[in-house]
DNA sequence: GTGAAAGCGCTAACAG
DNA sequence: CTGTTAGCGCTTTCAC
């Protein structure tokens, strides 16, 4: 409960100095900042965040919001982050907004403005135009993971680019017959990644001259059972059965290759199957896939937060495209 | 960015009877309490948190602290406390101590105790007497989930009954030649999670008169991929084969009933398999598992938390216990 | 290099 | 029921 008076007094020196000393702004002579810190220290001395963030008008405090947290990609993105603005000296207030419009707005109304962040980063949220305003207009540099927000430095996967890649994959294996599980309207989610992702791979079918069969489209929710309920949709008409899958994540394509198990499919050779992520669990499946990586998504976020609040040299990109790869593994193999 | 100046002004009264009438404590005409509320809402004014915890002395803010996020269990306990906190109009700071021993220490040091949150929720972390010491000191309540904590109220399963009653439950079907696979020493976590899923386990035999054999005991990690591994130690062997696997958690016993089809095994017709939690892919294994429920346990705890913050009618009560039950799915049956 | 003093924006007695 | 007046604990000019 030490405070700076106590923390002046013992030092010799006013409560002036000791900020100055213990912030590192302002100068202040090795003897005097050596005592200060002694003191501090001996007093075991704390800044009162309140009191200091009350003067400064910067609370060293950032808010990400998110749709979700009990989702790998999601809490991995956090995860990231947490740690990133950790060691930047930042703490990190959570707003999961999984509840709905009026949760939403209580949050942004009620939290974000009372000037308890000085940033934010929203993941796979598309905040609606008054929303960024007004938190641009308070100050509040905000961060976008996921997908593009008008005026707002964003990083995102180019999920077009990603499905492609998945689906020439596939077509480079020989494939023809190349199905698709992916979202649907009632599933899409913010920045429409479900329905870019098709979008992709309906362009790589098209690239290569393959008509592209409405029946070899499967809409699921992106979990592991939603995958299995498309796949088992997908592989009943032995007459019309793909010679792969493309699921738009690994969870769905999880579900794919458990489906395929479960009719006496083997995968790769009766059907290949790739996925978009790199979960956790996709090289214990061996599933061929698109990596992200959402734990490096959320520094990289914290990365360029911190060029908005403490502006330096480094130019300022609106867009950051984010990095993936894919991963053969022994999912997908050229048909037989 | 308007002030409670302005909005005492246009509404015609001064700062303290705004601070009033907004935040209901003392008494506002009704009249008043009309025209303040009209002139904040015209000026869209948000209290500055930091002023008013300035003043107050409280954040209205917790600090979360769990040593990983990125798992089914972490991440839904989170959840379930966030919904609560923002109910109560409460934030949530998160502090992800994964990163190690001096990652904690700074936490600690840096963060918990800048005045920052009113309260901390540990999760599955065992703070030791000076933590907790401190905090108090402080006069920042913690509740503790997963484990219990000296002095601190506390919210948990009976980690040993929960591996009894999971244990139980195969031998109840007829089962004696009963495998384990659980947590060994490296993999320990705070609170012996692991050890006391192995006690109830070793208790449950012996109350059934079955001799403990040591080879029927695998060492995993709690992943799927664990699982999966120590499961294929133990159907290797097919003179030693157990008719059942308790896994210590729902993951590893996915990866029991993977490894078991991998070998040819008919789950549960070969081997039975149980595990623990009732993890979102478990359903759709057909597992029988012991659910506990994570999302209630952060809301629980988050009641009481309350409950120490504004101290009410309510017994205070050291060590809550968490409810857990058997669920029977497709993957337990007699022997053949 | 260091100190004095004026706030930061709000709340909580204390009067009235 | 409402206004006046001190602070809450720190940072930051502005002097010295």
């Amino acid at each position: 409960m030490a405070g700076i008076n106590e923390v002046a007094e013992l030092a010799g020196v006013s409560t002036a100095t000791v900020s100055r000393a213990l912030s590192g702004k302002g100068h202040v002579s090795e003897a005097t900042r050596d005592r200060v810190r002694a003191a501090a220290l001996e007093l075991e001395y704390v800044v009162s965040s309140n009191a200091s963030s009350l003067a400064t008008g910067r609370t060293k405090n950032v808010g990400v919001v998110i749709p979700f947290l009990n989702r790998w990609f999601f809490s991995s993105v956090v995860e990231g982050a947490e740690k990133a603005l950790l060691s930047h000296g930042y703490d990190l207030t959570l707003y999961n907004l999984s509840g709905g419009g009026g949760e939403r707005r209580s949050v942004f109304e009620h939290f974000l403005l009372r000037k308890r962040v000085d940033a934010v980063i929203a993941i796979s949220l598309e905040l609606t135009a008054d929303e960024v305003g007004r938190l641009l207009d308070l100050n509040k540099p905000i961060v976008g993971v996921g997908g593009p927000l008008a005026g707002v430095p964003t990083l995102s996967i180019d999920e077009v680019e990603v499905a492609r890649l998945a689906t020439e994959h596939l077509l480079a294996l020989g494939h023809r017959r190349i199905a698709h599980i992916g979202g649907s309207a009632p599933t899409e989610m913010d920045f429409h990644v479900p329905t870019n992702r098709r979008v992709g791979y309906v362009a790589a079918l098209e690239a290569a001259g393959i008509p592209v069969d409405p029946t070899l489209f499967q809409p699921a929710d992106f979990t592991l059972q939603g995958g299995y309920r498309a796949a088992n949709r997908l592989f009943g008409n032995p007459r019309n059965r793909p010679t792969a899958v493309f699921a738009a994540s690994d969870e769905m394509a999880i579900g794919t290759i458990l489906a395929a198990r479960d009719l006496g499919l083997h995968v790769p050779d009766d059907v290949s199957v790739i996925g978009v992520d790199d979960h956790d669990l996709s090289e214990f499946f061996g599933l061929s896939t698109i990596a992200q990586y959402p734990a490096e998504q959320g520094r990289r976020a914290v990365e360029i937060l911190m060029d908005e609040l403490h502006p330096g040299t480094r130019e300022r990109t609106l867009h950051t495209p984010l990095e993936f790869h894919l991963i053969v593994r022994s999912s997908t193999a050229p048909p037989r």
